[in-house]
RNA sequence: GGGCGAUUAGCUCAGUUGGCUAGAGCGCUUCGUUUACACCGAAGAGGCCACAGGUUCGAGUCCUGUAUCGCCCACCA
């Protein structure tokens, strides 16, 4: 295509060229990888991005990062992959989405609800909603990567849900439970009593609270037929029993107390011990003696537990204030009471219903067996507060209250509906990490130089007996193979990209510190609660089937069957029906369900183990679910009298009712499994991308995610296909606004990148951010606004809000015309504005990215320089290399390709180390300063005449496209398709330019080292100090730049000899001519004078004595400071002696110089 | 409470094993529209490198402590 400097604007326009570089790209499917293609694999994952709402800043960062690091190993000739994909996001996405139906006054999630618990299809018509909103969220988020220049493989998008990702899902599933790693549990989580969901550690939003500080004492007991004294070996075994609270006529009050403090009085009828410090020496004696709970009358016991904080008025730590030593441990209302509950297998009495209010319906398992106050009845029902007023008030009543002190703290708040979270105890999935297996696996994946070994073993004995794994674990002794990690990794299938970097051992983080965080988040585990009662998510696949007690062991015999269990008559029905022949082993697992009672006694009784009532079965086959589905709705329909299949009689014969479990899987289970879910693993046979890009070689994230995501990731990958997910890992920074603020959605101080690649574009905001990313962990982003009537941008008026944050005021007036109005996004989110027509809504963006518009634009330019004398070649001075004066020839010619060689290795360093400001910086001040403002400038009088230095010349842009290309891929690879065009010949000994019609797939440069030059840049050193020396004393003399003067310079021989090799290039930087040069030139009559040690420069005719007084002592003061301070040094016998000799003698020869100098300015000085 | 980071020019930030006469971009001052670029060029001004101790011949850089800001984790006695 004819491509001339014409078609090039004077100015870059990012508009009109980005849509057209996409274009070319789609065409060409650029970014298409081909996994036999050979090379070195190289593949990165993005983090996918949440469907819940368009992509902002961070992720433009995070992003282009990966960008570069794609580019880059793409142009080096790597077999490169960047798999792009968006996220399912639960929690998130179906909140938003109801929120939106409820603005919008469509029937929301809680009229859905209503329509499925009416048997309808709720649930599918509010997925189908959500659904929407996805397809919409991702197709925006697809255009924004797009947008940005993102090379990802789009052939190979992937969503979380998809029907690849769900396949591994359930896989996933499967073989954990098969390998007893998923288990049922009880846990506290963190209920929203309003909108009665349970909601995820992050969506809790901590507030202080102002509240007080209760101190209420219970009577201790003891037994009325034994002494006083001692009564209490026998007796804390035995208060456990619910059979002692029965006889509390037994217990006598002693007349002591201890006195508990909490900020939650009401919690106290689930009380169902008392705690205090073993080594609290006042109120260890308590341990092992009862209490009686006031008004429930339950006697509970007195432990030990070192959790308790022993009080001390005088202590710095708050908690010490204001602990009474004594610790109510209500374990079904907090957290940490679970855990003293779980150490001393305590009772768990829960006394609220879902909705927060006083109930005995809800595991207040003693309400029948305490001799309990009247008072006690007219609490239930009252609201968690009402309560609260009402127990305090009665204990204050019974003279049972010892203090109330004013105490703030915070206090976990939902998101949603704004209202303290209260802990509340439900059964819940879990995956065992703690498990050697898992958490174990992801210490052993630390790069051995990252791991610290301060804190001992790495894997700590007994950890699952302390975070409660009983279930879990009791299944594995079943099952009797007690998988170890060298089992696991003996059933795995090596694959060929297992050897060196992916083992296992090579996981390295970049920067180094956070090796530190997942090292510690490994050793701290607590097992993985992966149940969400919601409805957008991965489907738990497991069937909870009741077992028909009556009848499940008769006909087990006559049956002809090998599996004398329930279990076993389900699965040779499956098998049966599914013709699984020998591999139901494979196909289908269970888990003998045990009542799910939290003490130990509890689960023990009636519980015979070998005579379940309840199985839960999990299979990989998902065709399972569609018939074990029709079989749920014969069962039911049986009941009205419907006869059921034959071929589900047999089946019918042993379960009662079989139902799948109603919640889906935490988002990050499908998160943990995106490298491999991605690539299609379960599927190994003829996968040949999942050889060649798992383990992928890098992940680029933010911090916040290690231990959500990367630690989940590390473990799944290594115990699913026994290799590393990706072997570095690279966080890097957040951005914050001008205020040091979070960008969050709320403060709408976020920026959406299209508002950036809108006001800059794409190029100037992928290097800016680029050269924004340093080792630190957090970058400042001034945020400005877009006035939309006129287009000017500015910062706008900051208001701090109700939270106390800076932000932009919800209405601003335009700068230019004050009677012209616009609304701020923060005006937007927060609701107190509204963009109507006469008051739009601002984009935002932000002055930081002038920087790298102002670098396109200058590249923009100099490649117009370059292009309009590169065509000349076509006017008959056509070049062939080391012709005329050769290539490279000149001084300034073998200066830019050193420089040239010196960048490229550069380059390659910063971005091997992720060093990406470095890289950025790098190829602005190269590009800049030394292609731009000297060697452009230099060759100006002789380009034209000179076909090696055309040749030079297009080398070195050839070269500085394909460095910036990475970081600014639309302006290089518009500029690259001129540069074809008007110098197709292109290249220099030592330094190869191999065309490419596309310079996405261009060979990313190398330089031989011959081409480094020392000497070169030695010269061009000097000679660029006596330009500037002469450019310094124009300026000062006011010479107008344009004005050619004419000067005399006295400086050595070899010097001289060297500047008049370049006279043309020199006196053009100049703009001089030269009267005299060399060692023995005198001053001229009236000239102005520089002095340097290298040379003086006498500029004719423009003595001006005062300047020249000025300028000369000056220059003076500073030579002597200079001289003061480097003879100082010399002076100092530690240093002479202990400091390195090339450095003393460096210094000596400062001295030296400056001395020379100073003498020199002296005698000036003495002349005029 | 535990952990991590930051504090360097008016602003946003570099400064890699201690050797610094401390750099960049923006902003500011002076000059300038010579045919690549005013999103430009030339020349300049501007810093007790948060504070206090210590190690060292030598500290922006290493150690200890203090202050302020930010982030992550934990946290309802």
């Amino acid at each position: 295509m004819p491509a001339t400097t014409t078609e090039l604007a004077k100015q870059y326009r990012p508009a009109d060229v980005e849509g057209e570089i996409l274009a070319r790209w789609d065409d060409a499917n650029a970014f298409h990888a081909d996994e036999s293609a050979g090379g070195n694999p190289f593949a990165v994952v993005i983090p996918p991005p949440n469907v819940t709402a368009a992509l902002h800043m961070g992720h433009a960062l995070n992003n282009t990062l990966q960008d570069i690091l794609v580019r880059w190993h793409r142009m080096m000739g790597d077999n490169t992959m960047w798999m792009p994909g968006t996220d399912h996001a639960g929690i998130a996405t179906q909140t938003v989405v109801d929120k939106r139906l409820q603005v919008e006054g469509q029937p929301a999630l809680k009229d859905y609800k209503r329509i499925e618990a009416e048997g309808g299809n709720g649930r599918e018509q509010f997925i189908d909603k959500v659904q929407q909103w996805k397809d919409e969220y991702e197709a925006r988020i697809t255009d924004q990567l797009v947008k940005m220049g993102c090379s990802c493989d789009w052939d190979r998008q992937r969503f979380t849900m998809d029907d690849v990702c769900a396949k591994a899902v359930r896989e996933a599933f499967f073989q954990l439970f098969k390998d007893g790693l998923i288990y049922r549990g009880k846990r506290l989580v963190n209920w929203d009593p309003v909108t009665q969901t349970a909601l995820a550690d992050d969506e809790v939003e901590m507030e202080t609270v102002d509240g007080h500080f209760w101190y209420m004492k219970y009577p201790v007991v003891e037994e009325r037929d034994q002494g006083t004294e001692g009564s209490s070996d026998q007796g804390s075994e035995q208060s456990l029993d619910g059979s002692m609270a029965r006889s509390l006529g037994r217990f006598v009050d002693t007349g002591e107390f201890v006195t508990v403090a909490t900020t939650r009085p009401e919690t106290m009828l689930g009380d169902t011990a008392v705690a205090v410090n073993p080594d609290d020496p006042e109120r260890a004696k308590f341990i092992g003696r009862n209490v009686r709970l006031p008004i429930v009358n339950r006697i509970i016991p007195v432990v030990g537990d070192d959790y308790v904080v022993k009080p001390d008025p005088e202590s710095k730590d708050e908690k010490a204030r204001f602990a009474s030593g004594f610790l109510k441990v209500t374990p079904a209302h907090d957290p940490n009471d679970w855990e003293i509950g779980q150490r001393h297998d305590l009772s768990v009495i829960n006394v609220m219903a879902p909705d927060a209010s006083i109930s005995k319906d809800h595991g207040w398992s003693d309400w029948d067996d305490t001799p309990r106050d009247e008072f006690c009845e007219i609490l239930l029902g009252m609201d968690r507060y009402e309560a609260r007023e009402a127990i305090v008030t009665w204990f204050r009543e019974q003279g049972l209250l010892d203090d109330v002190r004013p105490y703030s703290h915070s206090v976990g708040h939902s998101y949603r509906s704004h209202v303290p979270v209260e802990p509340y105890l439900s059964d819940q999935w879990y995956v065992k990490v703690t498990d050697e297996r898992l958490a174990g696996a992801a210490l052993r994946a630390m790069v051995a130089d990252q791991r610290s070994d301060s804190d001992g073993p790495i894997w700590r004995d007994g950890e699952e007996e302390r975070h409660g794994g009983t279930e879990a674990r009791r299944h594995e002794e079943s099952d009797g193979d007690g998988a170890g990690a060298g089992d696991v990794n003996a059933r795995r299938q090596p694959s060929a990209g297992f050897e060196g970097e992916g083992d296992p051992g090579a996981l390295r983080f970049y920067p180094a510190r956070y090796a530190k965080t997942f090292q510690s988040w490994h050793e701290n585990i607590r097992d993985w609660c992966i149940s969400r009662q919601l409805w957008w998510g991965h489907r738990i696949p497991v069937w909870t089937a009741k077992i028909n007690t009556r009848s499940r062991w008769l006909d087990v015999s006559k049956m002809g069957l090998n599996r004398p269990t329930p279990f076993g008559i389900v699965v040779a029905q499956l098998t049966k029906l599914f013709d699984w022949s020998d591999d139901a082993d494979e196909a289908i697992t269970w888990d003998q369900s045990i009542p799910t009672g939290t003490s130990r006694k509890d689960r023990q009784a009636g519980v015979d183990e070998s005579c379940p009532t309840v199985i839960r079965i999990c299979s990989r086959d998902p065709r399972v679910d569609e018939l074990l589905t029709e079989f749920a709705k014969q069962l039911q329909d049986s009941e009205r009298g419907i006869p059921i299949h034959s071929k589900f009689q047999q089946l019918a014969e042993c379960v009662t009712c079989i139902e799948r479990d109603p919640d889906v899987l935490d988002t990050w289970f499908s998160s943990a499994l995106w490298p491999i879910s991605t690539l299609g693993w379960p599927d190994e046979e003829n996968n040949a991308a999942l050889q060649t890009w798992n383990p992928s070689n890098v992940l680029c994230t933010a911090r916040e995610i290690i231990t959500l995501w990367v630690s989940r990731m590390v473990m799944f990958n290594t115990y699913f296909r026994g290799c590393l997910p990706f072997t570095d890992v690279f966080i890097h920074a957040m951005i914050q606004d001008g205020e040091g603020q979070k960008m969050s959605k709320s403060l709408g101080n976020g920026v959406d990148p299209l508002d950036i690649i809108h006001s800059h574009g794409s190029d100037a905001m992928r290097f800016t951010l680029a050269e924004m990313t340093t080792h630190t962990q957090d970058v400042r982003m001034p945020v400005d606004v877009v006035c939309p009537h006129t287009g000017e941008a500015f910062h706008p008026k900051m208001i701090t809000n109700k939270a106390g944050f800076r932000v932009a005021a919800p209405v601003q007036k335009c700068p230019t015309d004050g009677n012209k109005k616009f609304v701020t996004g923060y005006g937007v989110a927060s609701g107190e504005a509204k963009a109507t027509d006469e008051m739009p809504q601002a984009r935002n963006t932000s002055s930081r990215f002038d920087y790298g518009r102002n670098f396109a634009n200058k590249l923009w330019n100099a490649t117009r320089f370059a292009l309009s004398h590169l065509e000349e070649r076509h006017e008959g001075t056509e070049a062939r290399r080391d012709e005329g004066s050769g290539v490279g020839g000149s001084l300034v010619d073998r200066w830019i390709l050193t420089r040239t060689a010196d960048v490229i290795a550069q380059t390659d360093d910063a971005l091997a180390k992720y060093d990406f400001h470095r890289y950025a910086h790098t190829l602005y001040q190269f590009i800049w300063n030394d292609v731009c403002d000297w060697y452009i400038e230099a060759i100006k009088p002789t380009v034209k005449g000179d076909a090696g230095q055309r040749r030079v010349l297009a080398t070195v842009l050839d070269v500085c496209l394909r460095l910036l290309h990475p970081s600014m891929p639309f302006i290089t690879e518009k500029l690259w398709e001129h540069l074809q065009a008007s110098a197709p010949e292109r290249g220099v000994d030592g330094l190869p330019c191999e065309p490419s019609e596309l310079l996405s797939h261009a060979a990313w440069p190398r330089a031989d080292v011959a081409l480094r030059d020392e000497a070169a840049e030695d010269q061009f050193e000097r000679a660029r100090t006596v330009v500037t020396m002469i450019r310094e004393v124009r300026a000062e003399n006011k010479v107008p730049p344009r004005e050619k003067v004419e000067v005399s310079i006295k400086l050595d021989a070899e010097l001289a000899d060297m500047l008049r090799k370049s006279e043309a290039a020199f006196t053009t930087l100049a703009n001089i001519t030269i009267v005299a040069m060399g060692p023995d030139v005198a001053k001229p009559e009236h000239a102005a004078v520089v002095v340097r040690p290298l040379a003086e420069v006498y500029l004719h005719q423009q003595f001006d004595a005062e300047a020249e007084r000025d300028r000369l002592t000056k220059r003076l003061a500073e030579v002597e400071k200079n001289v003061k301070a480097l003879s100082g040094r010399l002076n100092n016998k530690g240093y002479t002696e202990k400091a390195p000799e090339k450095l003393v003698q460096e210094t000596r020869d400062k001295l030296a110089e400056a001395e020379s100098e100073a003498a020199k300015l002296r005698d000036r000085l003495g002349g005029l």
